[in-house]
DNA sequence: AATATTAATCGTAATATTGCAATATATAAA
DNA sequence: TTTATATATTGCAATATTACGATTAATATT
């Protein structure tokens, strides 16, 4: 169907799955590298930088913005982007805490 | 086009991606939580645990074998399923060093 | 006001993903 | 050897994603 099924899921195993989906595209690891290494940076030197058309860029920054991992403010005609750095630590702690289980049991491995 | 142009970014944002991309969806989440709570966990329970039908159980089951996540074992009829735990460190060290990032430029953002 | 610049949105084509019924495969048990 | 059990594969329908040309919107500049 294209469709998850979210409603059998628990809310804090969707919320990891679609903070790694949008970073699922290397697009989005790319823009946001660039924005941690400018600290802000304007949509046109993304473009520039990374080589897709300029609604495509758009398109991933939209989808950044959309939860909450990057914030936009209009700078005349141009638009200056940036990492929204306590959503992002908030984001850090969820995917880390995944990222770091321990097996819990100790009975051996297939 | 629905394909992503691979080509254009580096090794290291394409296997980011292709990491998160995995995670990326609630029940490939909740097979690996399954996991690493159980340890080894054969295929069948992994079907009653989630509430998916088998074989879709069975293709998300691939796709983390795929990447090397899991590992699965042949016990009879059933298939043992366990957490790779070699390779799950090496995606977590190149996760952690992309969400640790640190702002490089002392600029303000915007 | 007219024009240039920049980014967002719309529309669309190509492809990928999700989910499952039906079927195939492979081993165990009778 | 037949039958049961467990998993993988196939085929398909519904939906999502990716990418971009064309256009729109919004502000700056002349």
């Amino acid at each position: 169907m294209g469709v998850s099924k979210t409603e059998i899921f628990t809310a804090q195993q969707n919320t990891i799955a679609l903070f790694a989906k949008v970073i699922g595209h290397p697009a989005r690891v790319a823009i946001l590298q660039q924005l941690f290494k400018l600290n802000s940076c304007v949509c046109g030197d993304l473009v520039l930088e990374i080589g897709l058309a300029q609604p495509t860029i758009s398109q991933h920054l939209k989808e950044l913005k959309n939860l909450g991992l990057i914030k936009g403010n209009v700078e005349g005609t141009s638009v200056c982007y940036c990492i929204d750095q306590e959503n992002w630590s908030k984001m850090k702690e969820l995917m880390s805490e995944f990222l770091n289980q321990d097996i819990q049991s100790n009975g051996s491995c297939c």
